[in-house]
DNA sequence: AAATCGGGCAACCGCTCAGCG
DNA sequence: GCGCTGAGCGGTTGCCCGATT
C-alpha cells in the first residue's frame, strides 16, 4: 500500500536530494518514500516489531536514519490508521483538547484513535492560520484556553509546559459540554456539504446546523455567481459564515451579545 | 490561458527525555 | 553522577495542486 507515491503527491526532489545531498550522512536518503522502501520497513516491523529503528539501516540495507523510518511507520504504514479528513468529532475533540493542553501533538493523537500527530499538527497550524488571517479567536467563546493560550507555533510562547509525557497532569477541569452551538433556530438552513456539512460532533438529534467539515473553507466557489469572498466572515472555528450586518436579533438567546465568537458559531447560512 | 496564491501534506530538523552502562 | 544512544516530540520547510485573479 501506499508509499509517498501513495499519497498522489509525491514529492520532488526539491531538498529531498536522494543522498545526504550535503554529504552530511553519506547514503543516507532523504525525502519522499518509495513503494519499496515501504515494503522493506513493513517487513522489517512485522519481523521484528516496533522500535530499535536505526537497526533497519543496518539489518535491511534500508537507506534511511532511524529517525525517518520511525516517522514513516508512524505517519502511514501502522495500521489502523486512518486516512481521510477528520470527522466533526474528532475536530471538535482536537479543539477541545488543544484548548486544554496547548500544542501537545502525541497526545491529542492519544485521544483520537488512528491520527498521527503530525495529522492533528497539520489540521490546527491549517486552521490557526485561517483564523489569524480573519482575524478571529482561536476557540469558540465559551472554551476557556487553560491560559496557554494557543500559540501557533512561532508567535506565541509554548503553554506552561506541562512537563514531560507520562507527566500528564491530573486531568485538568474539562469543560462544560460543548455547547458551543447556538440556540437551534429555524431560521438557519443546515448547511449540506456540497453544501457542507459537519455537525461537529453535535449530538445528531440537535435539529440545528452543520458545521463545515474539515471545516472547508466555504469559498466563493460553493457559491458561483453569486457571492465574493468578502461577504463572508470566519466564524471560530474557521468556518466562514455569512458577512451579517445586522445583529441577526432573532438568533440570540436573550442578553447574549454578538460577538464574533458566538455569533460565529452560526454556521448555517441564512437563506 | 497564464500567473499567483493558499491549503494540504509529507518529511526533515533540533531539542529533550529516558534508559543503560 | 555522567555520558552515550535511541526514541519521541514539536516546529518548520518545501512541494504539489486546486482555486482564484
Amino acid at each position: 500500500m501506499v508509499a509517498s507515491a501513495g499519497s498522489g503527491k509525491s514529492r520532488g526532489s526539491g531538498r529531498d536530494s536522494d543522498e545526504g545531498s550535503d554529504g552530511r550522512e553519506q547514503g543516507v536518503k532523504k525525502g519522499p518514500w518509495t513503494a519499496a522502501e515501504d515494503a522493506v520497513l513493513v517487513e522489517y516491523v512485522r519481523n521484528h516489531g516496533e522500535g530499535n529503528w536505526n537497526a533497519v539501516q543496518r539489518n535491511c540495507g534500508l537507506k534511511r536514519c532511524g529517525k525517518s523510518c520511525r516517522l514513516r511507520w508512524a505517519n502511514h504504514l501502522r495500521p489502523n490508521l486512518k486516512k481521510g479528513g477528520f470527522s466533526p468529532e474528532e475536530e471538535r475533540l482536537i479543539i477541545e483538547l488543544h484548548a486544554k493542553i496547548g500544542n501537545k501533538w502525541a497526545r491529542m493523537a492519544s485521544q483520537l484513535p488512528g491520527r498521527t500527530d503530525n495529522e492533528i499538527k497539520n489540521y490546527w497550524n491549517t486552521r490557526v492560520k485561517r483564523l489569524q488571517r480573519a482575524n478571529l479567536p482561536m476557540y469558540p467563546n465559551d472554551i476557556n484556553p487553560q491560559q496557554q493560550q494557543t500559540h501557533p507555533n512561532t508567535s506565541t510562547p509554548p503553554p506552561p509546559s506541562l512537563s514531560s509525557s507520562s507527566k500528564f497532569s491530573p486531568p485538568l477541569p474539562l469543560f462544560r459540554p460543548f455547547n458551543f452551538l447556538p440556540n437551534p433556530n429555524p431560521q438557519f438552513k443546515p448547511l449540506h456539504h456540497n453544501q457542507i456539512n459537519t455537525n461537529f460532533g453535535l449530538p445528531l438529534t440537535s435539529p440545528v446546523l452543520s458545521f463545515s467539515s474539515s471545516l472547508m473553507p466555504l469559498t466563493s466557489s460553493a457559491f458561483p455567481n453569486q457571492f465574493k469572498s468578502s461577504d463572508f466572515d470566519m466564524n471560530p472555528l474557521g468556518v466562514l459564515v455569512p458577512r451579517v450586518k445586522t445583529e441577526l436579533p432573532s438568533i440570540q438567546s436573550p442578553g447574549d451579545s454578538v460577538t464574533p465568537a458566538s455569533s460565529g458559531l452560526f454556521v448555517g447560512v441564512i437563506w
